[in-house]
DNA sequence: GTAACGATTAGCTAGTTAGCTAAATATATG
DNA sequence: CATATATTTAGCTAACTAGCTAATCGTTAC
């Protein structure tokens, strides 16, 4: 699992912001380009890194090519990564802190249950 | 939130393998040196920008300084980054898709049922 | 084929990061 | 106070990253 690959992509504020924008709508590179008053090149080369990583997904569709999040992935990176490191951190556990953490806020923490 | 902090601490291969052993057992900065054969002001620069972004906490005790990992901490980074992006993605979501995923290599795109 | 458009690659500069050695800080001990 | 040990800070160089402009590649339309 290349951890490293998906943290270098995460840690970068341009490359959380064009996920954010990602997270809600499919755009293209030049959209993402217009909205955060970056040289076109410059974020072409944020969503190489972000796609390389396997985070987003670029199609291309005629001259354009339409990029979405892979939120699967990201979800499987960072979860498998959590399992690894907070070894001591069960499913039920996790659940159980959570509810005394913020008894209002955050839903529970799936988990195999066992 | 500072996620940024948070990735940047987390995008370098020493710093993941300084997360591994402490993951175990609690360690001087000395010891985790001796380990990764790396120059113990190298490690110290690692351990203070782990610290410093809350994933680890040394504790002094006498001339040692005991580094212990912050699981509570990485574990609610990390989860809260996740519901921060795969929004779409309820706990019950996360689960079908979990045991959808063994079966089937395209994942549906997820929609706005949560 | 030529022009226009969308996106990437190439090449450059400025700022940052990673590693080292040497010096400094802090704690126990005599 | 002087010494030994544990760790960090300071200062340096090499390598990397981020951003830009200019040039290139691929597609659509004429």
């Amino acid at each position: 699992m290349k951890m490293v690959k998906t943290f270098e992509a995460l840690a970068s504020e341009p490359r959380l912001k064009i996920l954010a924008y990602l997270s809600k709508a499919t755009l293209t590179a030049g959209e993402i380009a217009e909205r955060f008053d970056m040289a076109k090149p410059s974020l072409s080369k944020h969503l190489s890194i972000l796609e390389n990583a396997g985070l987003i997904t670029g199609v291309k569709k005629g001259k354009f090519i339409h990029y979405s999040i892979v939120s699967d992935h990201i979800f499987n990176q960072l979860d498998g990564y959590l399992q690894e490191v907070c070894t001591v951190r069960g499913p039920l556990k996790r659940e159980s802190e959570k509810k005394a953490d913020a008894t209002s806020d955050g839903p529970p923490t799936p988990g195999k249950d066992g």
